[in-house]
DNA sequence: GTATATGCAAAACTTTTGCATCCTT
DNA sequence: AAGGATGCAAAAGTTTTGCATATAC
């Protein structure tokens, strides 16, 4: 139940596609694409719409749930907010996104904006390269 | 005859269609979608279509003339390559890019890589907010 | 002259929107 | 019952591609 409760929480109606959507992004635990998750709904014989998939996924992006990225490639990937801020890096090589936090960043983050008297809303810090899985054995690291 | 010897360089023909655009994204200094590069080229009375301007954008790309960005918000933009990396502060309101660099941000970087054994390719830093010019007096810092 | 580049139109993708119908509250 | 949510189909935006013609070297 806490799925409809987080929903609720939300000011969104608990509805069945939702629910579902929710699930998934939290089953998959990782970054989805818009057509992942239909994908996923497909294949569990859901019946929803695509339509409705983009419609959740900017609502719970709205609530918060969501966080949504833009990587280089063009398409939007989503991953549930888990309320701690992270950045992302990304293995060109298995695809794989793996997450990671640094204070000292952050903080050098905030010291620059404050110089050039910007006011940071977000940020992103994102690299592309190789994993260490795929870099020793050609076997990514995660799985 | 610098954008002509550019492009020899680059192992392409120095066709018109490229020299224009070239010289565009010169022009322009800035950060440039394709349909930014195509309004320009009609607007010079270039007889330009929009297919060559991603064609050649994407050669330029792969020639390492340009850079390619894809911030949030879905479409990608280009700037000229001049060689130094930086990173970009979006201000939301206005719109405007405003590059930076931290050599103290970049060492952490790689050592924060260097740490998890990940191999850096590329790697983008982007701050979304409100720039100094609109917080102060609603007019953006650059024009 | 030959191979490459271009323009046009059509296609492929991703995302958004209009509208009648359905479902949650 | 009432309003919001959904599915479908159509549209809008961006980027890619096929092919005959034009262009650079």
């Amino acid at each position: 139940m806490t799925d409809k409760n987080d929903l609720k929480k939300a000011g969104l109606k608990a509805t069945l596609p939702r629910l579902k959507i929710l699930s998934i992004l939290e089953m998959a635990g990782g970054h989805l694409g818009a057509d992942d998750v239909f994908k996923n709904l497909v294949e569990a014989g859901e019946d929803v719409g695509l339509a409705t998939v983009y419609r959740v996924l900017t609502q719970f992006e709205e609530a918060g749930l969501l966080i949504r990225h833009n990587f280089e490639g063009g398409r939007s990937v989503y991953e549930m907010n888990h309320g701690h801020h992270h950045d992302h890096m990304l293995c060109v090589k298995c695809s794989k996104v793996f997450e990671f936090y640094d204070e000292q960043i952050e903080q050098r983050q905030r010291d620059i904006a404050k110089e050039k008297g910007f006011v940071i809303e977000e940020h992103t810090m994102h690299f592309y390269g190789v994993c260490v899985g795929m870099k020793k054995n050609g076997k990514c690291s995660e799985e």
